[in-house]
DNA sequence: CGAAAATTTGAAAAGCCTCAAATTCTGTGG
DNA sequence: CCACAGAATTTGAGGCTTTTCAAATTTTCG
């Protein structure tokens, strides 16, 4: 799919293939932006860095996905591939006015950038509204629900770090390692090796997923009045 | 601007004008979209539930901001005045079919959605990776630059509450306002009344914008090698 | 002016980070 | 194929920040 999906226009773009080794960057933050990617095989992180060199990794890209989909001079964060990466290559001056020809596509567009808001929002609610568990749990889960939608295979393939989940969960390794094991003894999960685990009871990890940290319940925010737009 | 930046199609669009009291719901999550709306004056505060009650917020919106930019059955969030607020609505059909015919007003709206994205990853960073005194000095700043981009006036006016401010960083209302207080002692600010403060110090608070929590230094992360597009 | 809500302050508890060290894993060279 | 060195992960103990619970104080608004 990815380029069959595109719209009519989008075949004839001068798609350069690219190969990527683990470890590598394909763009860091601050650099011009040069192309738009889409991933054919592997897996990126994405991260941005503080300017004291602590880094927060907002999100990880698979096959399908648009890696620097944004129409903008610079990167905003740095891309970097933890496994070998297959992508594709656009230019993003052509990218873009192909887009702009093809109303269609651009709607596409305009609709995965709404997803990525949409993950990023939920990102914001798991790290600053579960405990370290409850956000551990959420990341197992949606990690499962990503690479097999409604299948019920039990294993899932983590191709990221410890330390990379804890980068993105706004914990340190040590507590995501700690939360692993406790997980196992609880028998939710069986650890494979460093690169997989088989989720033995889901319904356990979604327990967990309610548990809260942070403001007490805020009354007064759901279902009172409603301001209907204009008549 | 707003209306007049608008493509050539939008000036044929059936805005309806609706006013909104204080408090009031705009649409609440889950609701089917029928409307996009466009704030023309007052705030509005943008939150999530969790299944347990417990509330995030994700962004507050003003004059000249796109409310529900999306293109989505449903609404994935609520919209809630935090002041008498003045929206301009259109229904989502005729909103999203104009936008089709005005590849230059689609692109526009990409960009939009492109920094509600990049302002939601910068509050992932700021939850992640700061510590409470840390997420409020970068609150504080932000909001003073976004009200009033290259100014040196001193006042801000902040619009929501203490708790909302907790709600938005991932603390309690205690500790907002405790940091408050330290602030306040440290000659940071001058808190005015409820809903204003006078910045005195910014470089102060750039300074305490820094401290972190969280993972250690990570090395390997930036500027060792680099896979570029292809040649 | 009075009641309800919002904010502030205090004291104690909990959770997560920090530092340190042991253990397991991975890739490499012999 | 095995041994080894370096890296990643796990485990432990202690400290610190922030939450929690409780109560005082201030503000808002009818």
């Amino acid at each position: 799919m990815g380029l069959d999906a595109a719209g009519e226009h989008l075949g004839a773009l001068t798609w350069t293939s690219r190969k990527v080794a683990s470890r590598q960057h394909i763009f860091h933050q601050g650099d011009p932006q040069r192309y738009v990617y889409l991933v054919k095989s592997g897996f990126v992180r994405l991260y941005t860095l503080l300017s004291n060199g602590r880094c927060q990794i907002i999100g990880f890209k698979s096959a399908d996905d648009y890696v620097a989909l944004q129409y903008y001079p610079e990167h905003r964060f740095s891309a970097q591939a933890i496994s070998t990466v297959e992508l594709q290559c656009v230019p993003v001056a052509e990218f873009y006015a192909a887009a702009s020809r093809d109303p269609q596509f651009m709607l596409k567009l305009f609709n995965v950038v709404g997803e990525d808001l949409f993950r990023a929002h939920d990102l914001v609610l798991t790290i600053a509204k579960r405990d370290a568990e409850g956000s551990l749990a959420s990341f197992l889960l949606a990690i499962a629900d990503r690479a097999a939608p409604n299948s019920k295979t039990e294993f899932v393939a983590l191709p990221m770090r410890r330390g990379d989940i804890a980068d993105y969960l706004g914990l340190t390794n040590e507590t995501v390692s700690r939360i692993f094991t406790i997980f196992k003894k609880r028998g939710f999960i069986e650890v494979r090796g460093r690169h997989g685990i088989r989720l033995i009871n889901r319904n356990g990890l979604r327990a967990v997923t309610d548990r809260t940290v942070g403001l007490r319940k805020n009354s007064e925010l759901d279902r009172p009045e409603l301001a209907g737009p204009a008549v």
